[in-house]
DNA sequence: CGGTGGACCTGCTGGC
DNA sequence: TGCCAGCAGGTCCACC
């Protein structure tokens, strides 16, 4: 579900309001999410303060005191919302962390894709599955060399190697999509068919589509919603993404979806080569 | 090695 | 109305 617009949302969202609360108790509902939820390191999470959150790719990084770190991943169906302690626990409610001042904060998740663990502060970014992750996209080292550098001696569809969080990390089906349009390339264009002009022309929507997004509050189209249940409004301004059989805004052409690698796919047949 | 397809889950929607 | 197939924002792993 949630991309890496929808994930910085949420980390802005719940920083101010997580920091400097102390956990009190930790409760745990279900034995696994995508791995097991480990009981014990999240169980000692208790009696410890959030420092601050931070995000890299798709991750949630709250760093604690004691130099350990919760990190979450929501997957595709999940759902970080800060509510009152009191608040009956809700179906698919997996995890519970309750805070000081009668808050918890609490991590549903339907579909059990999302993960859930801890580790030293210190480690965290260079152990998997972190330590994989590519380019941040926003961070402002970014642009389309990177991705024409990826695309050395591979012949993978453009849209495979957007999708590729060991080269940029956080773009999702969505704003793959989204770039692709902006940019006006097909998305099974294979890699080693791209100009150098194009590469970066695609760096570019890829930064401005997620930039957008972000400002937008992220786009809702079941699930998501940031720490505070706001849902995103970025969903309006998508292109292409889930809008089959539909006008081209730019050139009025039916948008077609196919599978890609596995993926439902939207483009602009007229616009997009 | 790179690339694809299936597996992992639940829930919603649309067609019959 | 009810049922069933298909599809969904992600990632990993087996297999060619």
């Amino acid at each position: 579900m949630p991309e890496l617009p929808e994930v910085e949302v949420l980390r802005r969202s719940l920083e101010p309001r997580l920091s400097g609360r102390r956990i009190e108790r930790v409760a745990i509902h279900v034995r696994a999410l995508r791995a097991p939820l480990a009981r014990r390191p999240l169980g000692a999470l208790a009696g410890r303060r959030f420092l601050h959150l931070d995000r890299r790719g798709k991750y949630l990084l709250a760093a604690l005191e004691g130099e350990r770190t919760l990190v979450v991943h929501l997957g595709m169906s999940g759902r970080l919302t800060l509510v009152p302690a009191a608040l009956p626990r809700e179906p698919h409610e997996h995890l519970a962390l309750f805070l000081d001042g009668g808050e918890r904060l609490r991590l549903r998740d339907p579909r059990r894709f999302g993960l859930a663990f801890v580790r030293p502060t210190a480690g965290v970014l260079a152990a998997p599955p972190l330590a994989h992750l590519g380019i941040e996209p926003l961070g402002g080292a970014f642009s389309g060399d990177d991705l024409a550098r990826a695309a050395r001696g591979r012949r993978c569809p453009v849209k495979s190697l957007l999708l590729d969080a060991g080269v940029v990390a956080g773009i999702g089906n969505i704003y793959a999509c989204e770039a692709l349009f902006r940019a006006g390339l097909r998305p099974d264009r294979p890699v080693d068919r791209i100009s150098r002009p194009r590469w970066r022309r695609l760096g570019e929507t890829v930064i401005a589509v997620l930039e957008e997004a972000i400002a937008a509050g992220g786009t809702t189209i079941q699930d998501y919603t940031d720490g505070a249940g706001r849902e995103g409004l970025f969903r309006v301004a998508l292109a292409v993404y889930g809008r089959d059989g539909e006008p081209c805004p730019r050139c009025g052409r039916a948008i077609r979806r196919v599978v890609l690698a596995g993926r439902g796919t939207w483009y602009c047949p007229g616009c997009q080569r």
